[in-house]
DNA sequence: TTGGTTGTCGAATAAATATTCGCCTACCTT
DNA sequence: AAGGTAGGCGAATATTTATTCGACAACCAA
């Protein structure tokens, strides 16, 4: 953790290494280069971070939190659960579209076997509230019944794939085919 | 490429590679690792491919292929286009669920950023059949009207995040647990 | 202004890893 | 069996990359 240094260049640091680690796997991550990305020397980063593992573990973290903030957002609480399901869909598809780098760095780091058990567990549990949610409207009838794993793990998946293909091909998604993919996602869950 | 050297020596590099890339990721996939765990020595790692770039690229190259023969299977025609599908569907997921190294492999490799433009052509243009055969169904009016790289990113995304939750969580399907799976992918695409 | 303190830099060093190469073994061929 | 050849080995070397550290700059307090 670093003490209080410059709020600034913590975040040049993590945006170069999200970028980074995007263009060139966690292989390419030189930190050298990420000094240089993010303007500053490279004897600097260890001020801030005390190796290479602690810089990736950190960065994780704070883009798992952003997540767990976009996804529970009071804002898309409704009184259907189609209707809060749907919100729900919506940001978290808008925030992978839009920054495809923080979904692409967490989706690589959790399955690149440098991930302590420890870490996973801390993020895990930021999702809790979408594992009640989900139970909810499967007692209600609302939604297939299957384990709350594995529809998560359906509907996220569904958005990163479609998000990792849109991004790599620049495709350019048309009238309404967003509203199609969310009833692509509706249809799988729905009873 | 390998001249025609020994082939069993050559399958148990490739086997080394997938799991040891799977453990570590390619940041950790060492050569000489490979060679221990292929039980072979070190320099011996260059009569078979001239430097790690050309190691990965060949598994890849090599397991791309197996899954277009999984998915191709002739078996796997039938009258309607659900059954069809549903075929495809099921070889996929048992051939994800049981060799889960190869997909990961495959995939974290395609977003690495170390793949070549060339060998992503190459790989694609052996699942053309897989387009046509949604288009098809599309014409015919029996899914849903998005671009086939949606479509086809959207349920295979799904499987390989089912799959990598069920491997990585040691979780079993329980019974049934599979079919419902299915139906989610089909009241995905189905209009 | 000056002495001190904090933060920064990047060349120098240490560590990790890829790759080479001279020697060795096993197996042919006559 | 003797000579020859192909394939294999892994310690030695080259290369790449992480990390340290002594010197410098900016700022501040007295």
């Amino acid at each position: 953790m670093p003490k209080l240094k410059d709020e600034q260049k913590l975040a040049a640091i993590q945006t170069a290494t999200l970028r980074l680690v995007i263009r060139t796997g966690f292989s390419g991550l030189k930190i050298a280069d990420v000094a240089r990305e993010a303007g500053i020397g490279t004897g600097t980063m260890y001020v801030y971070y005390s190796d290479k593992e602690q810089l990736i573990e950190d960065v994780y973290l704070t883009t798992k939190k952003e997540i767990a903030a976009v996804l529970f957002d009071p804002a898309h609480l409704s009184d259907t659960f189609q209707e809060t399901f749907k919100r729900m869909w919506l940001a978290y598809f808008g925030f992978c579209l839009q920054q495809p780098e923080k979904m692409l760095f967490v989706e690589q780091f959790l399955y690149s076997g440098l991930i302590s058990e420890d870490l996973i567990a801390e993020t895990e549990a930021m999702f809790i509230p979408l594992d009640n949610l989900l139970i909810q409207a499967q007692e209600q009838g609302l939604i297939k019944k299957v384990s709350v794993e594995i529809a998560k793990a359906f509907i996220q998946g569904a958005i990163h794939e479609v998000v990792k293909v849109i991004t790599k091909k620049e495709y350019r998604l048309i009238q309404g085919e967003l509203e199609k993919c969310f009833e692509m996602a509706w249809g799988s869950i729905k009873i």
